[in-house]
DNA sequence: AAGACGGGGAC
DNA sequence: GTCCCAGTCTT
């Protein structure tokens, strides 16, 4: 009965996506791990360009991860795409370029977890696999009037409601009316298709289920950002796959003990970093994360020889073709607006030659 | 169970 | 400023 308002309210009420014209699983799963912790809105142009770039599991898997990575740039938790590329490359080697339609064989992939899982098995095999994302979880806390669900909980109230006939419809259903109407703030309870069975609604505890999070502690983190152009480009390294910004390319960064500890040059020799010149500070760019608040201390220098293996001098149209972080260019806006100053204050020196 | 991992949009 | 988004992996 619920079901049946509920699809159709989605079959009335949904949202024109980019992979909702498909059934194609690649298409399918790109779409699921583009989206995991991403607005969809913000998803959708690197959607579009990753399947007119990648449109089979093969393609993804002949291309160089850093061509990946560089439309990757932007849009955040970066081994979601290097798992997404390891993962067509096991597909095309131990699956003979089938995407496996079993939840075991799915879910044994990297990057692929419980909703993962459950999203792309009913969604592109219609296999009854519940899937359990954000607005699932609000959704179920809220029907069941739950404060503070586990993951286990719901995965079993969900397999409990899963319409066998059509899984794929209505994981979909669930999650659009969590996103349409069951919203965190303001959610319009009166135009709900589930608003006669929803607890919490009859409880009038609808605003405070689930309980929020509580927000993990902030810990404040200061680097050196070592910014040496020259006409022949940008030194970058290349970021160790593990920790933040992983594999993609970024400018050579030091930790720095607290805001005000002084450039230290033996600490930075130690760590493979010797400048031919002093270097001149740029103001800081604040880089926010959920659980880290990261200082960037510019300091523009000319990096001297030899370098670590990992550094690149790139010019500025390979640039563009490389995975950067977003902070990369703030630093260089930081960059470009001192050298505009100094020409202003100076212009004589830096006439045309 | 908790922390690491990005970035941005809505308020 | 705050919250949190179609989560996964590691410890």
């Amino acid at each position: 009965m619920a079901r049946g308002r509920l699809r159709a309210w989605f079959q009335r009420c949904q949202r024109e996506l980019p992979w909702r014209r498909t059934r194609d699983p690649w298409a399918i799963w790109v779409s699921e791990v583009m989206c995991q912790q991403t607005r969809v809105d913000s998803a959708i142009p690197y959607y579009e360009r990753f399947m007119r770039l990648y449109p089979t599991t093969a393609d993804l898997a002949a291309a160089p991860v850093d061509e990946l990575l560089s439309l990757w740039s932007g849009l955040g938790y970066y081994s979601r795409a290097r798992n997404l590329h390891r993962a067509a490359t096991q597909v095309m080697r131990d699956h003979g370029g089938r995407i496996p339609c079993t939840e075991s064989e799915f879910r044994a992939l990297p990057g692929v977890g419980a909703y993962t899982a459950g999203a792309v098995l009913s969604i592109a095999f219609e296999q009854p696999v519940p899937a359990v994302d954000g607005n699932v979880r609000r959704v179920l806390s809220r029907l069941e009037d739950l404060a503070a669900p586990t993951n286990r909980q719901l995965t079993v109230i969900a397999d409990s409601w899963i319409d066998r006939r059509a899984p794929g419809e209505w994981t979909q259903a669930l999650m659009e009316l969590g996103a349409l109407l069951c919203k965190p703030i303001a959610p319009e309870c009166d135009a709900c298709p589930l608003r006669e069975e929803c607890r919490a609604r009859r409880h009038g505890t609808v605003a405070e289920r689930p309980e929020p999070r509580r927000p993990p502690k902030v810990k404040e983190v200061h680097l050196w950002a070592f910014w040496d152009e020259t006409a022949a480009g940008l030194v970058l390294e290349r970021r160790p796959d593990q920790g933040i910004w992983g594999g993609l390319w970024m400018v050579p960064l030091l930790a720095r003990e607290s805001a005000a500890a002084p450039f230290d040059p033996r600490r930075a020799a130690a760590a493979g970093i010797s400048l031919q010149c002093a270097a001149q500070p740029l103001p800081a760019v604040i880089h926010l994360l959920t659980h880290r608040r990261i200082l960037l201390h510019p300091l523009r220098v000319r990096l001297a020889q030899p370098w670590p293996a990992e550094w690149e001098r790139v010019s500025g149209e390979a640039l563009s073709r490389r995975g950067t972080p977003t902070s990369l260019a703030r630093i260089g806006r930081a960059a470009k607006a001192q050298m505009d100053r100094e020409w202003l204050a100076a212009p004589q020196e830096k006439s045309v030659g």
